[in-house]
DNA sequence: CTGAAAGCGCTTACAG
DNA sequence: CTGAAAGCGCTTACAG
């Protein structure tokens, strides 16, 4: 593989200068810089990354921490690879996977991953709450930025859905088409016991609809097992008031509670309602179902920008002073679809 | 952060030997041995990743070569990324995502990852019966390991579920159960035009499964858009011979198929019979549909293998003789639902 | 069984 | 406007 001396020898010139060439850090004539710019096209010249950085501290790597995957939101962790992926790159970084240890210790790979400085900061999915790698890698005083909404806003960099404005747009959107018992279905309850953020702010989004309206609004967790999670729904519609409507924070399951609503010959919207909270149309099986989509490629670049901010600031003296604390909360936008009619 | 230098000097060594007693590559004493690990341990030392590559030309890394997204295999991407990473981790490599570049040249991004020795080889995924990235990275001189079983077996080394053998274990089984007329829905178009190893390879399945029996099969491509997708079934269930039996190589649009059938009062599996080809349970919507698993653990654990031995072949003085072109074609396990029932 | 030293390929002050 | 030189943090022959 071609180094910069190969590079330095066919341009005749010293290394230095193909350095600065190629960073652009400094004047150069430009006979000289295209000299050199035919040789590294002539080599197919590409610096080191080990080397550039080890002397450089920059690696143009963004590490993104997994979630614990057989969470209702499987899906959802495939498409922010592929965004952020995508994202990551037109900033001129590359997206480095770290899956979550097997136990215990919050951020072992991770914590590896920074130390090692494979990575110039970390970008978290499945954050929770009050999510113990935030307070990991600011010992490391490591860059990160979170795909949702922590409980300490000012903790770190982070971009979220606003979950909560969605639970209550879902609920507002059926309780203006007269419904007045509605069902929230929320995620599994394994990311709401782990307190994960869209689980929570999502439930209070519910609660806060539940509150402020004429409108019952009861909570149910859902379950990743559909069997278990077909038991709640039938326990609510064998109850005297059955609910007319229901906002389903688990997209995933949505085509399979039709099929089991329809079983009981209960139809959607003729007999229930139903919007999606925060879904994507490939969750739906091509169900035109109403609902507010989770902006994926928008959270996929405000994470970057965040974090590429995040990898400044740490280079900068003036950071000192603490975290600076951005963040970019999408409101939801809903999406019309046929799933709504008006309440029996 | 702390270097090689400060474990050292805390345990009273030389930096070589702190070196040696992490690779494991020389005898040390056990006094000298412990006090080195408490050293690393007490600083929470981990060695810095550009060094080592720098010295060593390992970067314990894979390059992830991520299809084209937009395909009808989208969700399948986000579940060879958990499971390449999962399996990867366990033979110490991390994963490293590269996008596909934006348009013509093939592995631009790949190009520049092996280039700049971001990783120590490379994983391919949507590969192509004949992929030009094969052809490009060996000119590099990088060694690569396939998801997908490409035309020439001996390129490179590649495992990859045996599709031609899915497709025509699934149509047999239609045709066991009394089936004579099979509808083929392959893979979305843009795969087969692209010659995704899955689709050519389950299309010729599909193929041989008709020249070599009593049963007419009758291959029609998929599309990524639903409405496209119906009018297509529609024609054949409209013609004066509508098949009573589906093979479905698009498991993500099965939900979708199901009420696009039942809506013309068609019925599975009163009316029609149906298999899913190569899909995950979480594709179905929850529907105990009969079907071909796509073995994604089994798939990431053999293509790190393979890829872990290319690395240690390309290490090796013996292996200019050629690429070794290993493999693993995994045998298709057949899971029964009730979506199968004999024919009217 | 252990250490001193060279060098991997860059970047960036220092010098002119 | 350009170059010679130091050094980032490791690994691994070389030496004892």
């Amino acid at each position: 593989m071609a180094t910069i001396k190969d590079v330095a020898q066919a341009a005749g010139v010293a290394p230095s200068t193909v350095s600065y060439v190629l960073s652009g850090s400094r004047k150069i004539s430009a006979e000289t810089r295209a000299a050199v710019q035919a040789a590294v096209e002539e080599l197919g010249y590409h610096p080191n990354a080990g080397a550039r950085s080890l002397r450089s501290t920059r690696t143009d790597v963004l590490a993104l921490a997994l979630p614990l995957s057989g969470t209702g939101y499987l899906p959802v962790g495939g498409r922010f690879m592929y965004g952020l992926s995508e994202a990551a790159g037109r900033h001129g970084y590359l997206v480095l996977l770290v899956t979550p240890p097997g136990a215990g210790d919050a951020g072992a790979g991770l914590e590896r991953a920074a130390r090692s400085r494979f990575a110039d900061a970390a970008v978290l999915m499945g954050v929770e709450m009050e999510d113990p790698r935030v307070a990991a890698m600011r010992v490391l005083d490591f860059p990160v930025a979170l795909i949702g909404h922590p409980a300490d806003e000012s903790a770190a960099p982070w971009t979220d859905l606003d979950w909560e404005e969605s639970a209550l747009a879902s609920v507002r959107a059926l309780r203006d088409a007269g419904h007045r018992r509605v069902l929230y279905l929320a995620t599994v309850e394994e990311d709401v016991d782990t307190r994960r953020t869209y689980s929570v702010r999502g439930i209070r989004g519910a609660e806060r609809a539940a509150a402020e309206a004429a409108t019952h609004v009861d909570v149910c967790h859902s379950s990743g097992d559909p069997a278990e999670l077909y038991r709640r729904l039938d326990a609510r519609f064998d109850a005297a008031d059955p609910p007319t409507a229901l906002a389903v924070q688990h997209p995933a399951a949505i085509p399979g509670i039709l099929r089991h609503l329809a079983a009981r010959g209960i139809q959607v919207p003729r007999d229930v309602s139903l919007v999606a909270v925060g879904s994507f149309p490939e969750d739906l099986g091509g169900l035109d179902v109403t609902r507010i989509e989770l902006p994926v490629a928008e959270m996929s670049a405000a994470v970057t920008r965040l974090a590429a901010e995040a990898v400044e600031a740490a280079g900068d003296p003036g950071r000192s002073g603490g975290p600076s604390a951005r963040h970019r909360l999408i409101p939801p936008r809903m999406i019309r679809g046929s799933t709504v009619a008006p309440a029996p």
